[in-house]
DNA sequence: TGCCCTTCTTAACATTTGTTGCGTTTGCCC
DNA sequence: GGGCAAACGCAACAAATGTTAAGAAGGGCA
């Protein structure tokens, strides 16, 4: 059922209604898997479809002159990772499976037809940006201020707490399919700063990285260290 | 007319339809003044208006533990920089005024009440919201991946292009009110390493920023500096 | 005018991060 | 099982950036 982990996050973040839920679960879309390091969307292209991360890892990168490239934000089972092309015709950055990924391919008509009728959907939509332009300011943050011991120990718990929701996280042990490469590309340093960032973490006990598998040592010291405050992601519906 | 800079934004990015601006126009509203440094909003707060700047320059930002604090955005005349509490009700960041400012305030029910009668409305706010976000990712990847020297150029650039569509670009000079510090915060680093790239950018005759005003001195080399793709303002409708 | 506060400016030095290079490990495919 | 490519690990050195400190310049106000 590739609508659960969706539902799950909406429900969680938004409260939301059940039959708006069920008329999104009846809309028709095309499954499309995409192999490691495939591009699912090109800068400058103009898709007529919203996409659903159905199975596996996504990211949304730029790359600047020079060819270093920016991770701008880590996708999993539930994003809809290009929900903004409803309003705007091109993506202004790729789009790209980490993973081997299922996509669920949903077309923009149908998707603003069903708006058109239930308010409740579009309203759903638009709070899922809105949550998603916290996590980029939260982003600016990490990576504009905190030393890369701490960024990378936020970057983690960031991720941990969203997969948490959709049940990913077992044993303090959860999936990260990151190369170190692509983590110091999501923190703005390389992949050698970012070995010796892992070290240090590994040797001071906090927590562990093994070919995209995160295993947390400390959890206290991963609280401490990560000062993770995480009323940006809008998981408690109160905030 | 407070709201001519507002309109001339969403009738560029989003050819605004004029019966949905005259309702806009309409609704009642409270102006209030601000000082130099006074917070707007302040992290945890629950606001039950919205505020358009209608004149003046406001900041969001965040502060992290060690007291470092981050700028997430730079806001300008016809910027509404909470509308995102329409849907959430707390802010997770403070809204600073950086220079004297005016502001009007608009309740959320009277916006509510308007998006609930007049789709197109609400439709654009959610525009809004996501040139918010577009400009947010373009923000990770300047200070995540430019030297900070172009990283300077290509945040003056940008405000630039957002001065100039509403009239504030005279001859090359314009104002950003931020000192040397609030730079540096809105770039990462230190208010001693903005000065020494700000002495560089002058020095290569390339611009010159005294007081807050920002003053072209080669237009050329600024561009070849900082490879500026304005698609993400998304200021031209056919983008 | 003179005082005071903020901002700007610069230098010397410390720390962080990037660069280069190379050896090791891992996983995959024949 | 052997070979290959990608990812990991690490060290030496270079470059960028932070820290600290101090003086100069500017603006507001008595």
């Amino acid at each position: 059922m590739i609508w659960a982990p969706l539902f799950q996050r909406l429900k969680t973040t938004t409260g939301a209604d059940d039959r708006d839920l069920e008329s999104l679960a009846a809309l028709p879309f095309t499954l499309r898997n995409f192999r490691e390091n495939q591009t699912v969307l090109r800068d400058g292209e103009q898709p007529t479809e919203c996409c659903l991360i159905a199975d596996g890892f996504c990211v949304r990168s730029k790359t600047v002159v020079d060819g270093r490239r920016q991770i701008l934000s880590i996708h999993i089972p539930g994003d809809l990772p290009n929900l903004q092309n409803l309003h705007f015709p091109s993506v202004d950055h790729d789009l790209i499976a980490l993973s081997d990924c299922t996509l669920a391919f949903i077309a923009h008509k149908a998707l603003n037809d069903l708006i058109g009728e239930r308010s409740g959907v579009g309203d759903m939509f638009w709070r899922d940006t809105l949550v998603d332009a916290a996590v980029s300011r939260e982003w600016i943050v990490n990576v504009g201020q905190r030393s890369t011991y701490v960024r990378l120990a936020h970057l983690i718990v960031e991720l941990r707490e969203r997969l948490r929701l959709i049940g990913r996280v077992i044993d303090n042990t959860f999936e990260i399919p990151l190369t170190q490469e692509q983590f110091g590309e999501a923190m703005g340093v390389t992949s050698v700063h970012t070995n010796r960032i892992l070290r240090e973490l590994r040797i001071d006990g906090v927590l562990e990285l093994q070919r995209g598998t995160v295993r947390i040592l400390n959890e206290h010291k991963l609280q401490e260290l990560a000062q993770f405050d995480g009323r940006y992601l809008q998981m408690s519906p109160s905030s």
